[in-house]
DNA sequence: GAAAATCTTGACGAAATATTGACCCTTTTT
DNA sequence: AAAAAGGGTCAATATTTCGTCAAGATTTTC
């Protein structure tokens, strides 16, 4: 089941939003300042966020920058055009202007986690699957690890780019707090072991001094 | 450079359409039907797609699920909330409706192209990618080392003015601390000789007694 | 609690990158 | 015109990072 956080101050919005999103079958928090919500987030991280723009203390317009790596759908009554493109170059994920038709709003919803919701990721002949810690390369299934399964994942999420290793760290540090650069490095020889006793190819290239990426 | 597609058969909407895009650097196909929609996208595989609903022939609603794994933008004058909803949770990954603002699009578009972070920079027809530690000339991708790619980074942020050789040391002393002067006049040369590599030109002019800017 | 799987760490050769010396060419100064 | 200073590049050396083996530490499984 999915977990929404949602952002806003105006209790009536807010009820009718979390009853609404309730029914429809997922699970619901609530913050009702911008501290408020980056005190929820420092203990939980939601699949998606709904933030509405006229908060106390800390703006919504202040709040989005903070968020990382979750989806955030801004509802606000301005439809201030330069406003509203700010704030989707600023990281939005969608913007929906008050009044709004909840039956759209649920669709929106949906399109965001939507992307979330795909548990296979594939490049080339590399198949990894989300739910049962494993490759498959060239048709033949393998066991990783889940650190393993964890670094491969954000190699893959974005083949193109090269992930620095302190960013690795942080991203898989949650299973394994205490894994350095240096067992970074280790993890990567086994990957590329696993991967080759397949049919001998390496997938994975080192870019000097910054991190890993897939070869391309 | 993102390629996207145009299917619309209203050749004044296409043509505003095509123009605003290019003008904001993408490059750009066009439909005029679904049929021919399929065709292209038989041949060439767009960033993304902008899909106007009242098609000839294929209707939009239809060949929206014959697409697959590219962002489509549905454009539509119908306002019925029902309408939406079905596109949305049909495939679409966003739904703008006629008459709209041309900022707000190109605002949508860049979330869909998660062209969010601008980390590129060009200067005649080099482009240096920020995340990739790589320079394309010509369309052709080479790689720098991390020094390499400072140097040039700093070179092409204004490339009219020259760059001064205490400036550039302060400046990269981050990566490299103990680079000095003599090494930096060596790491010059090593980016135009990459760059030579590519077609023969050099790119980089040095300032008698200054430093170095890049060759207008 | 023993066995197995997984994670971390030390060591060392290989590869990529950075720095330096030598030498020649060009520009500026005297 | 000669001297001085800056610029350009080759080649050698030094330094950093990468890749892997093997061993020890920790966690999981039975």
């Amino acid at each position: 089941m999915f977990h929404i956080l949602i952002i806003d101050d105006d209790p009536y919005i807010g009820d009718l939003l979390e009853e609404t999103l309730k029914s429809a079958d997922y699970s619901v928090s609530r913050a009702f300042t911008g501290t408020e919500a980056l005190e929820i987030l420092s203990k939980e991280k939601p699949d998606l966020i709904l933030l509405d723009l006229m908060l106390p203390e800390l703006s919504g317009e202040e709040l989005l920058p903070k968020i990382k790596d979750i989806p955030v759908i801004v509802i606000s009554a301005k439809i201030d055009v330069s406003n509203k493109v700010d704030l989707l170059l600023g990281g939005a994920a969608d913007y929906v202007t008050k009044p709004f038709d909840m039956r759209e709003l649920l669709a929106r919803i949906a399109v965001q986690l939507r992307k979330n919701d795909k548990n296979e990721l594939t490049f080339r002949d590399l198949t990894l699957y989300a739910d049962a810690l494993t490759v498959k390369v060239n048709n033949t299934e393998t066991r990783l690890t889940g650190t393993e399964w964890a670094i491969l994942k954000l190699l893959m999420q974005d083949p193109l780019k090269p992930v620095g290793k302190s960013a690795m760290l942080e991203k898989i540090s949650a299973d394994t707090p205490d894994c350095t650069e240096r067992s970074l490095k280790q993890h990567i020889s086994n990957i590329r072991k696993k991967l080759q006793s397949v049919n001998g190819e390496d997938y994975i290239e080192a870019v000097y001094g910054i991190g890993f990426k897939m070869k391309s």
